[in-house]
DNA sequence: CGTACAATTGCGAATATTCGCGGAGGGAAC
DNA sequence: GTTCCCTCCGCGAATATTCGCAATTGTACG
């Protein structure tokens, strides 16, 4: 993946400093995808070849690409994960407190909430990655006969 | 307040047992309004008077609240912060990550998208209570002059 | 290329949150 | 009202996350 220079690019526009943790915090989280906790990307870092990173560093180094929005912390259920952000092609996700099972949402919906919070208020949402928490179709008939 | 027949029909109705501990910790939460941290809720009961409660039964109490929707649990900008549902008035708040300012928000619009959601999917969105991050319009226009 | 300075890291400690376990007590059944 | 069972609580320990500070190191400048 030819990604470094993505990220190079987000940490200079911010005016932070390039520095090593945090390209290797990047290129972790972007070449392992999906959603990962923090011990994960630290378990993943430290397995490659190189010094290595305390979890603190970590956790500073995803705050800092979060305020970047070059990562979106999300809250799926149990604890929390991280994934990569790709502007040009957002997703969501819908998680039944029921059952647990979780269906992705076309993200035009969310868009249109985008567009709607902007024309009537100016303000510009970051939509990038959200899941959102209800009760499934099941769930619902199943507690509706309750 | 005459909130504590709608705790006792919350608890009873999720099958769950109704205790003292839940009932301070959702009478602290309702009399005192608002976002409360867990920190500020221990200190509200601490002050009562009555036996004192660790600040783990404050966070079940919590967390059984939550899973009933009496409770929303929010992130605004910093920490997690608490709140009760009130589900017949929803209510939500955009933030701004530049300046740090808050407005609430139309819920209608987020009504809306949860009736898109519920007809594409059949999924039920529980939108009581959202905090949305994003750009207020005059730190865009700041950014764009930059 | 060498210097200067502020941002960032590593480390350990502080804080925040969750868990495991034995005892207490809510509530259903007589 | 008494009994019994299973959920829940109090406690302390484990885990997760943040913070303070001295040492390091990107980066702008000459
Ligand atoms: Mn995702
Ligand atoms: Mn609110
Ligand atoms: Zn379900
Ligand atoms: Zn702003």
């Amino acid at each position: 993946m030819s990604c470094e220079g993505e990220t190079v690019a987000l940490l200079r526009s911010g005016g932070h400093r390039l520095t090593p943790q945090r390209q290797r915090v990047a290129s972790a989280l972007q070449h392992a995808g999906g959603h990962r906790t923090v011990e994960e990307l630290h378990a993943l870092i430290a397995h490659e070849q190189g010094a290595p990173m305390p979890l603190s560093t970590v956790y500073r180094a995803l705050t800092t690409l979060k305020e970047l929005r070059a990562v979106s912390e999300i809250d799926a259920g149990g604890r929390s994960a991280f994934a990569w952000v790709d502007r040009s092609r957002p997703h969501h996700h819908l998680v039944c407190r029921g059952c647990g099972t979780e269906r992705d949402l076309d993200p035009a919906l969310l868009q249109r909430l985008g567009d709607a919070i902007r024309a009537a208020t100016g303000f510009e949402a970051f939509l990038d990655h959200f899941a959102i928490t209800g009760q499934c179709e099941s769930c619902r008939q199943g507690a509706a006969r309750a």
